[in-house]
DNA sequence: ATATAATACATAATTTTCTTAGGTATTAAG
DNA sequence: CTTAATACCTAAGAAAATTATGTATTATAT
């Protein structure tokens, strides 16, 4: 039985509007469940975004002034196409920034050697 | 005025475990206030660990057998030590590759090329 | 034909985890 | 002798995720 091995949620926690934004400046023009399918893709399924994380993420940059959106339909079904606002874009590279050092300090931090006299 | 660059305090979220293990299994010992000024020092204020979170992991982490205590005292003042027991460490290799990971996976999502056609 | 899976949105209750704020007490420094 | 630093702690509240639902359409498999 193949288990999918994923990242402890713990750890997506603060980077999911990160994610989300570069994502958006990455492709332009998404919807959210699209959203979710290409994390999951790019990852290969070791960061799964969930609805219940991202729906309430979106609306909330939306709120924010980061996100415009505009929706689309096919038949009946809906699409809510998700952009970045000019606000957006600028707290996106401040956003990406700010991870790309935290996770400089981070890797440090990780790579410390263990002192001599250590077990 | 002098104003400390500290990373927004979400990034912390869900690495703190990390960070208080890892640094255990390189000290070896430490005390509570000793991690924080640590942390503090290590990266040059960037990120700083609060007691009011601290703690309560400290004490979550000893709960569940991640961590051993002693007491040492210094005149009336007290220290309360903390180790990694063996299960800690194991969790504490676990944990940092996780952690290494994760932060290859995100550097991967967040170097990504915008794609042709986005403004 | 019809059941199931995939697509696509959304929200509510709960849990986890951190912040903020407060508390106690000892020791060092101004 | 007051303030800062050291050293522990907890509680109320906020933030952000999980889990569990709910609705509805469209595609796929039996």
């Amino acid at each position: 039985m193949y288990v999918c091995l994923m990242y402890s949620s713990e750890l997506i926690k603060g980077t999911l509007k990160t994610i989300v934004l570069n994502l958006l400046k990455e492709q332009g023009k998404m919807y959210g469940y699209e959203i979710t399918q290409r994390v999951k893709e790019l990852t290969g399924g070791k960061i799964q975004i969930t609805e219940g994380a991202l729906y309430p993420t979106l609306h909330s940059l939306e709120k924010n002034g980061e996100l415009a959106t505009e929706k689309e339909y096919l038949g009946k079904r809906v699409r809510k196409y998700y952009t970045l606002t000019e606000q957006g874009q600028a707290t996106t590279t401040q956003k990406v920034n700010e991870l790309t050092e935290f996770m400089k300090t981070m890797k440090f931090l990780l790579d410390l050697e263990p002192q001599p006299g250590n077990a």
